[in-house]
DNA sequence: ACATGCCATTGCAATATGCGCAACACATGC
DNA sequence: GCATGTGTTGCGCATATTGCAATGGCATGT
């Protein structure tokens, strides 16, 4: 393990979370300050890091041009883009478009509904395995083994009363969700919000992302999400024939 | 400069393209397989680069997950974006928001146009300064030197017949965008596309953003935009009086 | 105008680290 | 069974990285 990268990568960490000076980076780093600088000229020579105007340092854009690059190589959102249009012309609710990569489930896709308001859901962002519709979509179709695997480095939080923090209730829930084909997050990462959620699966039968509907509860019950269902599953399974 | 971050640095740009073996790596660095392993070792436990199951490396979603972190503490997402959706509510138009950030004009936001058809501009790329509506509408607002230093990195490449490719032409529109207070892409990056731009200031005036309304020739020709342009730029001032 | 303190930066020598090599393990093809 | 290629690790060494001291620039206070 090479200790210089790590400290790139520290660096680079920190910035995100908003720009730094460099005595900060140095610090943060537990370094000297021309120690830390180096680091930086290098960053900054390659856009991974930039110097603003005040002297401070930030994330590069040469950065979040990689980052949007890696995320239109993953095979689904070209090609999935078409039908959650369709599905989101149909019912103006928010549509997620999650995909498995390696051990998370990453939000790859988002159309936002016409209601104006803004989900907690962040492009490239990991959902929830345990409290969101994607995360128990995915997780529904994983072999037993796989799912251990993924679970074994999760906290089951409670983020709301609803949220099933026992991996009892996960795996009861689990089970119903692969019985009849779709999920719900039933106010379990946010009290407001709920949806259903349908696993997308590839020519070989592996899954490799889900799908959702989601609204604020007091715009659409989960009721009403529920009447969805049918044409949810069909843009899945419409998305799984065009896998190949 | 330190040279083993370089070569962190150029494995990360290498697998952004595509998934990689261990070998193309070490060749791309021009180093020894072992060096490269250890590289991807450190690249991997910090989530910047993940292996994929066939024992190929790609990018990881660590680096993702920053870069759209990254995207989200840029001040003028989060404000602009109403102000874009009730735009495009009102138009049906691709809508884009492009961000000066150091040297470049970064596409940060984008709603989709409801006419189904994908633009070229993708988010955290940069957008071309000479030839798109955006990238004009910004530059006309800088002060003199400051122009000069950014056109001076730039090839005024003609992308189509109409693309301003030498800087007195471009000098020539800079002067008439100054004056109208407004921007137009007449099919200059691609010749079936066009667009009205709108530079957004910030409360000392100095230039930060612009915002566009764009189309395809055959669904809404420049004449028809151009039409746009009063709530286009009433759009930019609601958003410039919010940055306060 | 001057002194002071702080920050960014660079040259240099020491050393801690990254590196390549050799060897090993494993998978694949013949 | 053998040859080949790829991924991986231990080890010794050369060098790249590092901290220190010095320098310069800038902001602040008197």
């Amino acid at each position: 393990m090479s200790q210089t990268v790590q400290r790139a990568i520290l660096i680079i960490e920190s910035l995100a979370a908003r720009p730094r000076t460099l005595g900060e980076v140095a610090d943060i780093l537990g370094v000297h300050r021309s120690t830390a600088l180096r680091l930086l000229q290098t960053l900054e020579a390659s856009g991974f890091a930039r110097r603003l105007g005040d002297g401070r340092h930030a994330v590069g854009t040469r950065l979040i041009a990689i980052a949007q690059q890696t995320l239109e190589t993953l095979d689904l959102r070209p090609l999935a883009s078409p039908h959650l249009r369709a599905l989101h012309g149909r019912h103006g609710h928010t549509i997620h478009l999650a995909q498995l990569i390696g051990d998370e489930v990453i939000y790859v896709d988002k159309l936002e509904s016409t209601e104006g308001v803004r989900m907690y859901s962040r492009i490239g962002r990991p959902a929830s395995l345990h409290a969101s519709g994607v995360g128990k979509a995915i997780l529904s179709c994983l072999p037993a083994g796989r799912l251990d695997e993924l679970l074994s480095g999760v906290e089951l939080t409670a983020h709301t009363a609803n949220t099933l923090s026992t991996r009892q209730a996960l795996d009861a829930e689990l089970a119903t969700i692969r019985e009849r084909g779709w999920a719900v997050d039933d106010g379990e990462f946010e009290d407001f919000t709920n949806c259903v959620a349908a696993p997308v699966r590839n020519s070989t039968g592996d899954i490799v992302a889900a799908l959702s509907i989601t609204s604020l509860r007091v715009i659409a019950p989960l009721t009403e999400l529920v009447d969805l269902v049918p044409d949810l599953l069909a843009t899945a399974r419409a998305i799984s024939r065009e896998l190949g």
